[in-house]
DNA sequence: TACCCTTTCGTCATCTTGACGATAAGGCGA
DNA sequence: TCGCCTTATCGTCAAGATGACGAAAGGGTA
């Protein structure tokens, strides 16, 4: 039996939520689309490994990133070669530049998670995707999570957009600075601003010392469903 | 390189909350206070070994309980024996008499969980059941899990129980029942009625369709830690 | 200077919540 | 039967949070 991650990792980027696929350099699947990965060496735990593999396969350093434990997946059958049990990541990272002249980021790209299809991941990846998703949107709700997608200092709007993108909703821009600005140690103020091309300068915020979010930011309310293509 | 499962199995008795343990009939750890589990086998998953195990060390069926994947732990030297990977498992259960008398079931029984000191469970066992007590404290605020603590029919006192037990608070009575009842499809009236030893009749209820809790009821609010011996 | 655009502040009605008083509905003893 | 004890349920009220939306602030640019 052998054990392997699998990871996770989504960005906002244009206003639309990408997650990092690689192509399958060797087989099973070669050539098709998959989550980054790898086995667990055997003096290795999976923490290390996700950390590992993140950096060979995308580039991306874990230890600045949100990296947590998904959960894993355990079907005998869910890897061709044989019983491979997966124990999945998810990693939120901001806007980064991909070093992709990296040492082995083989053809890792940001793949906006609307555009993939059904059957366009290999083994159970689609599946390990979408409770990825599903942890990500549940946890901006009673969580600072929301920042972990967010540059070290930003701008409250860019916060929204993270919010507006990861559930697919559209947020009162008004209520929503106030209901963040208000919520316990969630953002710092850093005195500076932003002036953008147009329009007002916005001031600058770290994120806060808080993790979880009081009071929370309920999806149940938020109810402005917004056309995503 | 082998896999486990472990099983956090978790019941509010006589108003503290108890986790159910067994005792080591075997090397490592032998005569040791231990979460239940055993090795996955091979035509197996992780979900099906636990329900299996649950029957076996505990008879308890985990179909009827609410039973979910909790996180998997790796490290390699977390068992003297090598490499064990363990998938860990949050059974939430009413208290039920344990089947004593069962096939394997050794000397399984219930602990309340406050009475556990540091080092008195095997293995990394500790840490699984901090895991396992955090997550079922965290869903309790925003998910109807409460229920999964009751039996089929219940009264609103007794789910209060449930959240004064599990988080250690104390609840005002008088605002948790309009709380509850409003919430959305959480609970479902039976239009029957229990009396008790002493006190006015309660009305008694059967758990909603509903999965998340909405409004969500918010530990940060709950401020009135309660002495738990 | 007159716009344009985005950010930020205010207002207001509505809903939720915490604190807590009052009543209801059983059993029990006098 | 009448109080009385206990617990369940309903009500009240002020404070806080929220949704809808108006209005001002603060940059550019024509």
């Amino acid at each position: 039996m052998s054990l392997t991650v699998d990871l996770v990792v989504l960005t906002v980027r244009d206003d639309r939520l990408h997650v990092l696929l690689i192509e399958r350099g060797k087989e099973p699947f070669r050539g098709k689309t998959a989550l980054p990965g790898g086995f667990v060496r055997s003096r290795e735990d999976s923490d290390a490994a996700a950390l590992r593999e993140l950096a060979e396969e995308t580039g991306l350093d874990g230890r600045t990133l949100h990296l947590e434990q998904l959960r894993s997946y355990t079907r005998p059958d869910r890897d061709p070669r044989g019983r491979v049990v997966s124990v999945a990541y998810l990693a939120l990272a901001p806007d980064l530049p991909l070093p992709v002249a990296g040492t082995d980021a083989r053809r890792a790209r940001w793949t906006p998670v609307a555009d993939l299809g059904p059957g366009d991941l290999a083994f159970d990846h689609a599946r390990i995707l979408a409770d990825g998703l599903e942890r990500a949107r549940a946890k901006l709700e009673y969580t600072t999570l929301a920042t972990a997608f967010c540059p070290p200092t930003f701008t409250i709007t860019e916060l929204r957009r993270v919010y507006e993108v990861v559930w697919g909703v559209s947020l009162d821009a008004r209520n929503f600075h106030r209901k963040v600005v208000n919520a316990d140690d969630f953002l710092v103020a850093t005195g500076t601003r932003r002036v953008p091309d147009v329009g007002r300068p916005a001031a600058l915020y770290r994120a806060g010392g808080a993790t979880v979010l009081y009071p929370p930011m309920l999806r149940a309310a938020a109810q402005h469903p917004v056309a995503r293509t």
